[in-house]
DNA sequence: GGCCATGGTTACCTTCTGGTCAGTATGGAA
DNA sequence: TTCCATACTGACCAGAAGGTAACCATGGCC
């Protein structure tokens, strides 16, 4: 994503996927659902995920309007990233997805060490190293 | 992906999106969606792929399990692509995504040229050249 | 033998994406 | 004066994805 909001898709189910695939995004909506974050608390939430990439994806879905960057002129800089209310209405959305992705892993292998579809343990995941 | 089923993530929601998210699956799964299809057919539903990228997506669909592939031994080959059951699970969830990216498109821009969330004119889209 | 249709494959190239690593800016604390 | 935390940014790179164009195999038909 080069420059910012160059054309998305005009097919709506390309336009919603190229919005929400992003290696990292549906992961970090799912921390902001839960609320507000600072860029420091998602860099804990979610560790796996380098800094700049982070940023990357905030940005982009910043763009296209799923997510609120709020600046705190503060002594140490603060910023917060939150949900809009159009990144809100994904929840269902990605909920969907998250059900649907269990029973493929469900029919296919077994669903093994799939997590679950609330708000996962993204960072306490020893299925890492399985 | 280059070779078969080279595992998919664990993470549900990411697996969803890693199945449904090649650049053309959704468009041909909507063709499929409608029943089985030949080759020939999808190439002219779907002039704008190549040959080989649609056989490249209907193959990764078939290791995914969304897709059956069947060939008849006649004069000139003759193959059917169908949705398994595990494929035609996701129409809702697909629907879901297209019904969010239309929304999506109406709160930021107009939605100027958005198409329908119904089996779409994919082919007969003047919007193309707009 | 040459041609056709169907359904492929192969080689090659370009673009997109994500990733590492190092560097920048601010201003208070030590 | 140096150090630290926070929040970024930029150079560079590797791999995946997608695209183009050309070629292959089968077997009937003329």
């Amino acid at each position: 994503m080069a420059d910012p909001m160059k054309r998305l898709p005009m097919q709506p189910v390309e336009r919603a996927l190229k919005v929400i695939s992003g290696r990292w995004k549906a992961i970090i909506l799912y921390q902001l659902f839960d609320g507000p974050k600072r860029l420091s608390e998602l860099k804990t939430l979610l560790p796996r995920i380098s800094q700049k990439v982070l940023i990357q994806q905030l940005r982009e879905m910043e763009e296209h309007g799923l997510v609120h960057r709020e600046i705190f002129r503060q002594v140490p800089p603060r910023v917060d990233y939150s949900t809009t209310a159009l990144g809100l209405s994904l929840e269902p959305v990605i909920r969907s997805l998250c059900d649907w992705g269990r029973k493929h892993a469900a029919d296919l292998d077994e669903l093994d060490t799939l997590s679950e579809c609330r708000l996962p343990p993204v960072d306490v995941r020893a299925a890492e190293m399985a």
